[in-house]
DNA sequence: GACCTTCTCACCTACGTGTTAAGC
DNA sequence: TCGCTTAACACGTAGGTGAGAAGG
């Protein structure tokens, strides 16, 4: 774990509440030269994986751990030239402004329409809902949650493609008195969601450490055609 | 679901509960000829699966399911002739006498002691602590559950070999006032803890329904010995 | 034509089966 | 020997990869 970021609330139980992002390294590799994640009409994983240990919960009080994708501009995407380039504007689909972070919400309000849709909206990680000292014993993994373009039927996040999105992790108490604790990003998971890889470094990258598509290192491996990732 | 098993406590809450083995006639089948479960010590996944639906919770209300196998004597069992026989006593290894049945512990009390353990102890359903209306809305599933012979570093619940046991569902909501709602178990669920299958109708049922055991209905297709199962 | 999307595919990971032979 | 246990194995299920061709 290496990146930090923590938020005070007015509760006293929380109040060192630290949510610290794991495989930053990994993840930096990505970010330097333009992260892209496939989106696929079934759904498709993320790789890097979105990790996170917690730290300040109450062991024995309970919460649930909630990731979304926040689109970082209105904008459009291309990859030209080798280089990504903002195109026009927002395709018109201008779902996206109730999210943005410039609007006090980040508190403990603010959430209250806009969440139950659950299309497109909000993921909730299944170990959810669970007491703090599960979420603080190992570092939690978002493995699971898909991206796809389409409206399917649940689970998975409906992203744009060729947007760029920040994912967001927010954690909530539940129960007796539900209040949203924190809502937090690292900026180095930041993405262009696609259909297809633009950039081929991604796909080298993401070839090299996923086993997954060991399938592929043999190929890339046996054409020399150079630079050491 | 065919077979239901209900209780009532004190609570006001939960007086309908009502717990209810889904797959029942599969069971029955193997009852019928005396049920086995593989034990190994890596942890070996029961089959047929344990499988029941819930009705009477509170929907807004958390509880966790938990699972663990009682002995239903302090025998030995020997497959001998074509025919299960019990042996001697227990073995000597007198580890499981905390756990018989004419403790007077069935109703609510009794496992206050010995719960926190874990080892060979009790199997917490992976989807807990949740919602009433998490363990209402589809039949809960202990497929994960893996029995071994050995005391391995957690998980798996640990089974002597050659002893028959029954499996117990219990239901304890958690939260602002803890307590154990209700204790079920289903007679037709019972096995003998094994090694290696011994009787080989057994075997034959296992490959049938299991589909991960595919691999080898060819074969027992093709060995045309005659009874239809 | 250029760009983006969709589908099928071979090839992996990961792991659940009973079988079989070896071990004790 | 006999009874029980263990480990290696082939063969499944289940599903996550990017490649490549086809579609729009």
């Amino acid at each position: 774990g290496e990146l930090a970021a923590g938020r005070e609330k007015g509760d006293p139980t929380e109040k060192r509440l630290v949510v610290t992002l794991e495989d930053a390294e990994l993840w930096r590799k990505f970010q330097e030269i333009t992260n892209e994640m496939i989106v696929t009409k079934s759904g498709r994983r993320m790789f890097p994986v979105l990790k996170v240990s917690v730290s300040g919960l109450d062991p024995s009080a309970m919460y649930s751990l909630l990731l979304d994708f926040v689109p970082t501009d209105g904008r459009r995407w291309k990859y030209v030239n080798g280089e990504w380039a903002a195109a026009g504007r927002g395709e018109g689909r201008c779902q996206e402004n109730g999210r943005g972070q410039g609007e006090g919400r980040g508190q403990g309000g603010g959430r209250d329409h806009e969440e139950g849709r659950g299309q497109g909206g909000v993921y909730i990680h299944p170990d959810s809902p669970n007491f703090g000292a599960h979420w603080m014993k190992a570092a939690v993994t978002f493995n699971k949650v898909k991206l796809t373009n389409k409206m399917n039927s649940g689970g998975q996040m409906v992203l744009s493609s060729l947007q760029r999105y920040e994912p967001h992790i927010s954690i909530v108490r539940v129960g007796s008195r539900p209040s949203l604790l924190t809502n937090v990003s690292f900026r180095e998971t930041t993405f262009i969601a696609v259909t297809a890889y633009q950039n081929e470094e991604i796909t080298a990258l993401k070839i090299k450490y996923n086993p997954f598509a060991k399938a592929f290192l043999d190929t890339k491996d046996r054409n020399p055609s150079g630079r050491s990732l």
